[in-house]
DNA sequence: CTGAAAGCGCTTACAG
DNA sequence: CTGAAAGCGCTTACAG
């Protein structure tokens, strides 16, 4: 590998303006630049990062810190989780940074079996700054994390805060959608699916039927508002299952997450309810699982990929100046139209 | 933070002998160690990692190529293909990698649109060695790997080579373990949707059958082997769609991917035809989409999560000594049975 | 077993 | 606009 001081050499000037160019100083003369670049360019010269970290502190890489539950892909069959929930947003982050100098790092953490440890990257100062991707953290890893100085960008699921930089979509903004299709196409009996109480987003939903209440004119009945005991196949079956027993008759059904509604799915096939002739579905966070279930579901889509590349941009301004206001995007889900709702035509 | 020097000062010994406690040198008295090492944790140091690398030439960081293609999650519905496949592997490689001091730094490659350029990972030097995730690459992408000097490994797919490390699962004896599920369950005429020619596992799986033959005594129609035109829903569909308006009648199929299988039963569900008991059908790399498929889908499941971490261990053993012969590590895949093949007691 | 010294390849004031 | 020099925080022969 050449190094600076060859290319200076060759290029007949000092190594300082070979670095200069390098780092596009205004202080070079534009021919001087152009020289340089050329040989750079001829000798395949690439800079070494680790000299260049060293002396001037930027590390040139960004961690993603992906927050990731114990036995997370253990093949335990209809009732695991996947690891499906990352992939699109970790990719549009690399887009998002494709066309910079960083690169991404990327670190599974296990928030509650860290021992209160932060991840490696953040405790070696691996990284200029961090994403983080899931909705498994508390407040003290916000606040170690707020402790070690390096910036982050929660992303994906959260609450809008203002003591971080977060990138969101809002289950709230979800719920409100599915209801208002599902209105639109003559339902009036609606059950709420959630998520176990003791996530963030639990809330989060509830508030999606309130506002539907409000300004859609929605007549719930909450006792068909029911919470999964896990955000997995299993864990709507049951939910349904409870809903189906006490006599309960949902005309359509808003759920969290695409697994709860392919539960609820199956339960409805075991027990020969026709979907959606009988009784209507939505499903959050469209996925695969969505596109592929029969029928396909209805879903709404909260743009993982858009996400990544949003908190990209949030953290290259973050980065640009340390100091500014937290930014706090939301971007917005959209509802894909597939076959578990039944329409007005049908 | 603190540096090398001040731990030296505070311990009362030089920089080198705190350098050496750190590389776990044999140089160093116990005694001397013991004491060094306490100074450290006591002042929470943590070395510089750039100051590192650039004397002793070892970044520390392996990265991870994620080949992918145009359109890789566009929400183009039921044609789509996911970012399932790399997650697994990705996590069995950060699990692999988690107790050593190597950072992971990933990186998504289009082959085709790189203009023959190197992954940025592997032109800045910035990894000692590298994953190779995907099928989507050639001769000339190997050469030129070959030529960074990197060492890398494939990993998930591809052919046993003698060029460089491989961790994969054979497409062959998961065809294989598909047939003799198949035939043990009494089902003697098997169809194979495979996936397009251009793949390198196209082949693969043809001499699965062949095997078949010889080993387990099948008896095979070729005219009942297809080839999708790529490997997703709307593919299984439109292949299976043929044999079936040919006015073939397998009892049961052999598929190529998930996606696959899931577009087949589709075009089963508007059919009419029942799985499995008018016809079975097996998957291959198991994923979410086969779990929560109605029926669930019995698949062969490749063990991604494994593939991994034995490529860490692959990887882990090239950089201890960079001149050993290549490892091609077989995984082996195993069947999971679910509902979509018919048993004998049916 | 330990210390003094050179060197890794950059960047960045500072002089000119 | 350009060059000489110090410094970033380690590692690694080399002496002792």
């Amino acid at each position: 590998m050449a190094t600076i001081r060859e290319v200076a050499a060759v290029a007949g000037v000092s190594r300082s303006t070979v670095s200069l160019v390098l780092n596009d100083s205004p202080l070079v003369k534009a021919e001087t630049r152009e020289h340089v670049l050329s040989v750079i360019k001829e000798m395949k010269y690439v800079p070494n990062n680790n000299a260049r970290s060293l002396s001037n502190k930027i590390m040139n890489s960004l961690g993603v810190i992906i927050l990731s539950e114990q036995g997370d892909d253990e093949p335990d069959g209809f009732k695991r989780e996947t690891g499906l929930y990352s992939s699109g947003i970790l990719n549009g982050i690399s887009d998002g940074l494709a066309d910079t100098d960083y690169s991404v790092v990327i670190e599974r953490y296990n928030v509650k079996k860290s021992g209160g440890e932060l991840p490696k990257l953040i405790r070696t100062r691996r990284v200029d700054g961090a994403f983080v991707i899931g909705s498994l953290y508390d407040r003290e890893f916000i606040d170690k994390m707020k402790q070690s100085g390096i910036p982050f960008c929660v992303v994906g699921v959260g609450l809008p805060e203002t003591e971080y930089d977060v990138v969101w979509a809002s289950p709230e903004e979800g719920v409100f959608l599915s209801v208002k299709h599902l209105m639109e196409e003559g339902h009036q009996n609606l059950c709420l699916v959630n998520c176990p109480e003791t996530f963030i987003s639990h809330e989060d939903r509830v508030r999606g039927i309130r506002e539907a209440e409000k300004k859609l004119g929605l007549r719930f009945d909450w006792n068909m508002a029911v919470s999964t005991e896990s955000n997995t196949g299993e864990g709507g079956y049951q939910a349904i299952r409870k809903i189906w027993e006490s006599g309960y008759r949902p005309d359509g059904i808003v759920t969290a997450n695409a697994h709860i509604a392919l539960g609820i799915m199956r339960y409805f096939h075991e027990h020969n309810v026709r979907v959606p002739q009988d009784v209507s579905i939505v499903a959050y966070e469209d996925n695969a699982l969505c596109d592929y279930a029969y029928p396909a579901l209805t879903a709404i889509n909260i743009q993982k990929k858009l996400c990544g590349i949003k908190a990209a941009e949030v953290m290259l301004e973050r980065l640009e100046c340390i100091g500014k206001p937290y930014s706090v995007v939301k971007v917005e889900p959209y509802l894909i139209k597939r076959n578990s709702v039944k329409t007005r035509n049908d």
